[in-house]
Formats: C-alpha cells, structure tokens, sequence
DNA sequence: CTGAAAGCGCTTACAG
DNA sequence: CTGAAAGCGCTTACAG
C-alpha cells in the first residue's frame, strides 16, 4: 500500500543505498540524483517506515514516560513540558501511567522499555532493587521525583522539604503558633518529604509545640473532610499547611462554609502553586513549582545521557521551588517577611 | 546486548519458530517444548524487539493522541481516559501537542502516522481536505471535537451546542433577563457551538434581549479581563455565561474582588465541570462533559475500526453533557428548574 | 509438533 | 558519487 524506499529508488533510478542516503542528508550524493530522489519521495508521498529503520539503527527516536496517575493539572503540564522538549529534539513521547504500585510499573516498564532510547520515571512505589532487576542494562533513565538516589540513576527532584519547611516557618512568623499538617498518601516521596520539612521546621522554631497531622490522600474530597475534622476538634489549631494546593482548596471550602473567617480565624498554607490557587477566596500562599520546566529538564537531562561521552556520572538534581505569599495567612497586623526560593544545587 | 529470539531458541534447544510459536501462544508446540522455551526466555529476561515484531506483522500496537495543547484539567483528564482504555487493550499511545496551526498539526500527523496504528485527532484547526492530503489511505482514524463531521471519518464530539442552550434557559429561568457570552478563542470549534448555543437560546426565550459578547480565550486571564470589561460597562448585564468554568471563575474573581455579589447581584455559569468548579465561592453553575469517558469512548471506537467487518460505516457520535446546578446563579427567591441531559444520538 | 527459509523495509560498510 | 549485498529480529506459510 504505502510507498517503499524501493517504489523511490525505482521513480529516481537509483539504488534503495542512494535514496537513503539522499533522503539521510548525507553529503556524497549527487545534486540531480538528490533532486529526482525529493521529487520522486515527494510524489509517491514516502514516508520511510520507523519500525525498519528502529530494527537497522536501534533507535526508536522516542522516549517512554512512567507516571504513577494522570489526575490533575500536575500531570498535564508536566506532560506539556516534556512534549515540548521532546519536540525541540525530534522525539516521540510514549505516554503510560497509573501504576498502583511497584508490579505495575515494573510490568510498565517492561512493555515499554523495548520501544524507547530512553525512560524518565516518576514512581513513588518502586525502589532501587526492583528497579535494577526490570531495566534493561544500558538503557538511560531519569528518575523524576522517585525516592531512589543512591544507587546509579540520573535524578531530578522538586525541593519538597524545603518547600515545606520554609512555608511553615512563614506561618511561623506571621504568628500562627498552633498548626497542623493535612498530609498527602502514606508512602508517597512527596508527601513524605512535605511532611519532614513541617515537622523540623516546627521542632526549630516552636520547639514547645508538639506537630498536629491529619491524614489527607492529595485529593480535593481530603482537604474538605481533613477540614471538617479541623472543624471538629476540641482545641483547634489556628492555621493548617496541607501538603498540597489541591487538599488546601478543598480545606478552605470546608472552613468557608463552617463560617470561619481565612486568614483572620485560621491560616491556610498550599503546595504546588496550581493555576486555580490564585483565584481561590482568599488567595492561597503556596510554594510554587515550575512544574513543566521540571518536565523539560528532566528530558533534556535523558538526552543528555544518550551520548555516553558527555554523560560520564549520574546524580540527583534538585529543582528550585519559591515561596508564593497571598492573603490565605495574612492577618492584618503582622508583618511581612518574604523568603526567596534559595538556589538549588 | 539484550537476548534475542536465537539466544532463546539456542538456550531451549528448538528453532527460532518453534519460539516464536510458543511465546505467542500458539497451540501446536508440545507442552515440553514450550516450558523448555519459557524457561529459557525468562532466564534470559527475553523482550521480543518491537521494531523488528512490527515489521512482519505490520501492526505496532500503538495508537497516536494529537493534541491542540495540553494546559489545564480537560488534557490530562482526556489522556486518562485514553490511557486507561488503551491498557486494556494492550495498546500504548504516542502523545503529541501544541500545534498552533493546520500546518503544525498536519507535520505531526505525518511523523506519527508511520508509528502508530490508528491516531486520535483533537484539531480546532484542521480541515477535512487537509487531513485527507495528510492522513495515509486506510489508517484508522477518530476525530475528536474537530469539526470535520461530513466526509467519511469517524469523530466524537462534545454535546457543546446543547450544553450552551441548556444553560442559558437556566439562566433565563431563574430571572436573570441580560445575560452576556464570555467566548472562547476565535475559529476554536467548541468555542463556536458554545457560542450558538447561546445566541439561539437567547433569540429563543428572550427575542427582545440582544446578545452581547465579550472576547476571551479560554484562559483565567482573559476571564479577569473580561470581568473586569463587564464592570467597566454603563449598562451592565445581570447575569454572565462564560464559554469555559476558567474564564468563569477568572471572571467571578475580578467580579469579587470589586465587591459584586454572586449571584444576588450577577450570575455567573461556566462549562466543563473542571474539578475547581465547586471550590469557588460560589460554587459554580458549569455543564458536565464527563471527559475521561470522551477519552475512553474515542479510543473504543478507533479500536473498533482496526476491525474492517466490525466497521461498516462512519458517523458521528455526540456525548452527552449536563447541567450541573450549584449556587453562582440561583438568585434568592427564584424558584428551581433543573434540566436533565438530554439522550445523545 | 517442528524446522528451514523467505521476507518485512531499512542502513551501512565494502568495493568500485 | 553509486550499487550489490548483508543483516537487523522477528513471523509465517510450506513441507515434513
């Protein structure tokens, strides 16, 4: 059906070798030759077929990409920068996602693994070992945001702990003095990091004041019933951090609805700095993320370990974040004090 | 370096045929044989080369996602959905996004469609003789929300015209009598049917109203900014339907911010039922696509095609929307009226 | 039930 | 500058 370097190679008169090359843009071609061979691919409308071409130079000219789920603005704009970066350097990005837990990936990364040059990972389940046992040798991995750092992988991680712990200290310092932690799902790297950087900056700076958690799952419907058992308690805290934008938002709605007053009444505190958060009554302060530069970085960190000469050792990158401050804790009488994102190394 | 089906069938002691049958579960190899050659591919951690797969069977197990762009909840919502259809059917998909224009749009088709299957079209820019140009003859092919709905593609599209109608009646129902259209970014599709909906809805119920549009595009600021316009008007309207739950809420902040009351002094609607949607204050009045689902329906259907018995005719198959009734628009007093969805064809 | 062989559509030394 | 030929790793009639 479709047409074949051999259809072209006949319409030109050359060699199948000449088209390729003349269609490779390598230079030893002569200029009448390249001429009938253009005119006669443009023609037959030749588009060379990938799968041949893979089998020959074993290059599949596109990258995999794992993640754990695809809800959320999160996901789409982490995709937005990758399919960006992937675009500048002609790749194809094969897309799969929501892997319960480590066997899922592993699987995942199974099926993929033989149709890519390259994966980046973003898996909160699967550990160093598994990882090494499922990979193919050779094949060049970044991991985005996934707790294995030790062993052999390029990474490249967001910043969560101290995201989290300069957040709570800017509570701190406009005088919040009781607050508690909406947390994000049990054994998730994010969340976890979130939560350490909660929990020491709290031991630093009110060492007298003992950490409060109420377990969220990064859900909207978590933040809204996080903020209802707030609602309930019998000693209330007086702001809450929750370890990301979306269980904020959904915490504020509780809390609005309840009548509490934001900020004066209570403070509320976010993660990730999601497009809505601005538009929230009030604003959220929240700690910004880029998160399709992140994307992008992390693919161009994957190209960067295509050519071994460059790429000579592995290590973990962090990504930046900075502090978003908005009226969700401000209270009228305190004063501003404004942390900068510190420089990453 | 990686195993191949030599290795396998050296390790097994039979030929490569004999592997190659019992790995794709073809019956007549003898059950010794086949545990011989299971063994044998699993101690060698054998992954079939897909290139090489693909090149005899002619079928990549791959589906390409051309996307328009990739911000926001409607994207990765839609990828789920695809994703989570496409594992089922053992398929993996190709995503590609951001083309600006027809042309943009008409080289991704082209790189892709080599790679793929079949291929999932979303295109606000593409017209049905361009993709005829660009599409190989007799690649499956489904159209999503891309308005090239009369010559011989299979196309999915969202109820936005009905969803547009319906709202507005409820606008009008409720007492609201100077309703203004916040639309959608110019030659967009679904910005087009949304904004029919309204104008017919309005000649319809209210034949001595005239409509009055105000620019957007979709996005939170260009909802801000047209918020901003409507409080800056001598006669403003009393009520407001943005053409997307973004631009609304993007809206409703600037109407907030200036003191305006919602809905007491203006109602506010939307469209699409973005997660966010009923965390405003207040929540807001939006039309439901269920997205995910248009995903998953979109690649049901293009799997559907790969099966030429199965696949008799093209058509068109709309998806049903509904109105999603909170609080942005009930004026205190109106008496309520809910419309249901209506059945699709 | 099994194997030898052809062939899918490319690229790339090798020889001229 | 060009072509003949080998070979990438599979699958599948064909013959036994």
């Amino acid at each position: 059906m479709a047409a074949t370097i051999k259809d072209v190679a006949k319409a030109a008169k050359v060699s199948v070798a000449t088209v390729s090359r003349a269609l490779n843009g390598h230079s030893s071609v002569s200029v009448e030759a390249r001429k009938r061979i253009l005119e006669a691919a443009r023609k037959l409308r030749y588009v060379p077929h990938s799968a041949a071409r893979s089998l020959i130079t074993r290059r599949t000219q596109t990258i995999g990409v794992l993640l754990p789920d695809l809800h959320g603005e999160f996901f789409s704009e982490l995709i937005r920068g990758i399919d960006q970066a992937a675009r500048r350097e002609g790749l194809h990005i094969l897309v799969s996602s929501s892997h319960g837990d480590a066997k899922e990936a592993a699987a995942a990364i199974q099926t993929m693994s033989g149709r890519v040059d390259g994966l980046l990972i973003m898996s909160p389940h699967i550990d160093a070992r598994l990882l090494k046992d499922t990979l193919p040798a050779g094949l060049p991995v970044v991991l985005m945001n996934t707790p294995v750092d030790d062993i052999g992988y390029d990474a490249i991680a967001i910043d969560n702990y101290w995201g989290a712990y300069a957040i709570v200290s800017h509570l701190i310092g406009r005088g919040y003095q009781s607050i508690a932690l909406i947390s994000g799902p049990e054994r998730n790297h994010d969340a976890e990091e979130r939560a350490r950087g909660y929990q020491d900056a709290l031991r630093e700076r009110l060492p007298n004041v003992s950490p409060r958690v109420i377990a969220g799952n990064f859900s909207e419907d978590s933040g809204y019933r996080a903020g209802q058992r707030v609602l309930a308690m019998r000693e209330r805290p007086d702001a809450i951090f929750a370890a990301n934008d979306t269980m904020a938002i959904g915490c504020l709605f509780a809390l609005t609805e309840a009548g509490i007053r934001v900020p004066q009444e209570m403070g509320i505190a976010g993660f990730d700095d999601i497009p809505i958060a601005r538009f929230v009554t009030p604003p959220l302060t929240t700690v910004r993320v880029r998160i399709a530069d992140f994307g992008q970085q992390a693919l161009e960190r994957l190209v960067a370990a295509f050519d071994p000469s460059l790429h000579v050792q592995t290590s973990v990158q962090t990504l930046r974040a900075e502090l978003v401050v908005r009226s969700s804790c401000e209270r009228p009488g305190s004063t501003s004090l404004r942390l900068a994102g510190r420089p990453s190394g």
